[in-house]
DNA sequence: CTGAAAGCGCTTACAG
DNA sequence: CTGAAAGCGCTTACAG
């Protein structure tokens, strides 16, 4: 860790510990000064604080626009004690969804005049989470908002943030901490439904991870992919284990391409989707011909897959919006509110999805699959 | 914007104006309390001050584990004129390249024991540039990193970074700023020469963005294609103008596939390889026995298309890494260090590159393409 | 090795 | 409508 340098200065009785050789940026006693005011003047136009003479909020705005006065965060939050920080945990940044997530909390954090400080978040255990939460508390920021699938208990979480305002964009909507999420359920059903309505017997399922604490995203989309079959009554089969990568929608897929019957599939997410496909296309087995596919996020890689990937999509600009709501409300209240905002997602038709093999005996893809 | 409400309280001789019911969080005179020192020792322990008596440490570590004492980072960066903060400038953070990036700053400051401030960045306009670097020099970052094509010039940038530490990962490695960068004209040629070592007579290239001021990500790119070709005395075809999307892969490719003698392409990120991957076997192209095709990025995806891309892979990590060294020297000698880093990128071997089709009649993929 | 004092640049009741 | 005073929680030479 660097340390200063001793003062190059021999022990003459400086009035102040500050390098007096280095240009300090204006405070609000030099805008002060120049608009011939004292410093609580200028304090007060800057926040807009009610009875301040015209003349006097003209004098001021000018000063601080011929100084290029900024005013200084640090010495605000020491004496607010609030900085105007949001700190952000985030999982898996490099992810589309998170990363779409995160940027969308930036845009509506800018917008309320915060500002955003990211931690990434490696895993959710109780032990990180205390760790990587208690960097954000040093850093004095005012709300955390997590971007990860913490468990639905979330006692660490909790704990960690003692009382500050908290909010989490990954998890399950009937938990204890407020969050914002899109209805996992929804999106589970939706991608199901449609295959289960262009016709097949039913659907197989490659699900995204499933920790031991219970993962909202995944488990929602099973447990929608499990409702939309039922409901139909159509039979249900074992979902197949994957963990969003697409490696394990590829190692999936060789599963899928060995069983007889499978002619439709939904996977948790786009990119396992593709490892799917490419299992698939690997043994000569056709998409949609053979086997219709859904896939979720609508990553923008989605539209150009061979063939183009019907998918569910996810508003995370509005996930980013809501959640500074949330934040701004608990800020404001002081306290947590118990707010659940769940958002609906959005089927997108593509390419991907078309009746079963042998039900339309005249349509071209009944021809064999060569290769 | 929040006004905290009237004090509630009758006015009666206060001595702190903050809120007295409010629990406020342990200070270092409350650990110095504890521990029967004064805070300036207190100060000292927990700055690893020289001489501290091992007894003195021993009590104040002590009371600072019994309070659960957190420093103040607002009064800390108020006396020290320093935040331990970084400032990031992320352009599309939603790619796969930014977020990695953004990424692996994160992962190294957080290791230097930093924080980091994200904001957006929609553009490389000078406006932009001096309203986002002012968001951040107004949270009192000690330094800004850009995650952005910034125009060589940056000329705006410098400017309203005012004397800040400042360094650009996506800049050229020759500009006025410290720069990080991975050698795009090393990646181009990378590329290129892979395909022309396989027997390629020339090589097509679908290009990233190049605006007027210049994009040294595409524009290097561009030129090591050109200098792998013009090496070996190839003819350079027309570049195809992409904008790292997968669209404009698929535009570029439905060109390609139009046109007589094309048989292999270099499009400059793997998104972009993805499309013209989807126009060329949508027209019954295939690759790679009828064309071979290199991506750039090594995108999580690209090992499982059909085929595997062949790519060239950035070491964002190190990036990363690197640019916190370079942030950390500007800090520590208080100057700019007209530093460049740059990093050597690497070509990753896959399927989707095999000799031009009639130079080995003998191969299984001289099979007419049927479909 | 340790304490008293001053200062960092703001905001907030309190007086005018 | 505006100024004088105190305080936010630290760090930094300066004395012991």
């Amino acid at each position: 860790m660097p340390r200063p340098a001793p003062d190059p200065l021999p022990s003459v009785a400086a009035p102040s510990p500050r390098r007096p050789d280095v240009v300090r940026p204006p405070a609000m006693t030099d805008v002060a000064t120049v608009a011939g005011v004292s410093h609580q003047t200028v304090s007060r136009v800057l926040n807009d604080a009610p009875s301040v003479s015209p003349r006097t909020r003209a004098l001021v705005l000018a000063a601080v626009e011929q100084l290029g006065y900024r005013p200084n965060t640090a010495a605000r939050a020491l004496a607010t004690g609030r900085s105007r920080t949001l700190g952000v945990l985030c999982m898996s940044g490099t992810l589309y969804g998170p990363a779409s997530m995160l940027s969308g909390v930036q845009a509506a954090a800018r917008e309320a005049q915060y500002g955003v400080m990211v931690v990434d978040l490696p895993s959710t255990d109780a032990e990180v989470l205390h760790q990587r939460t208690s960097l954000l508390l040093k850093q004095g920021v005012d709300a955390v908002v997590v971007i990860a699938p913490v468990p639905s208990s979330a006692e660490a979480l909790r704990a960690a943030a003692g009382g500050l305002p908290l909010v989490v964009l990954e998890g399950e909507p009937d938990g204890e901490v407020d969050g914002v999420c899109v209805d996992q359920v929804a999106v589970g059903r939706l991608a199901t439904e449609h295959l289960v309505q262009a016709g097949h017997r039913t659907v197989w399922h490659v699900t995204g991870p499933s920790g031991p604490t219970g993962h909202y995203e995944s488990d929602g989309r099973e447990a929608g992919w499990r409702q939309a079959l039922t409901d139909v009554g159509a039979e249900v089969p074992p979902p197949l284990p994957g963990d969003w990568s697409p490696r394990s929608g590829y190692d999936a897929g060789q599963l899928l391409v060995r069983m007889a019957g499978v002619t439709a599939v939904f996977a948790a997410n786009d990119q396992m989707a593709l490892g799917v496909l490419r299992a698939l296309r690997e043994r000569g087995c056709r998409v949609p011909e053979d086997v219709s596919l859904v896939g979720v996020d609508d990553i923008p890689e989605a539209a150009y897959l061979s063939p183009p990937l019907t998918t569910v999509r996810q508003d995370f600009a509005a996930v980013g919006r809501e959640s500074m709501q949330v934040v701004l409300a608990q800020i404001e209240s002081g306290a947590r509110q118990r707010a659940r905002v769940v958002l609906a997602p959005e089927l997108v038709v593509r390419r991907s999805v078309v009746p079963p093999l042998g039900d339309h005996p005249g349509r071209s893809w009944v021809q064999a699959s060569v290769r």
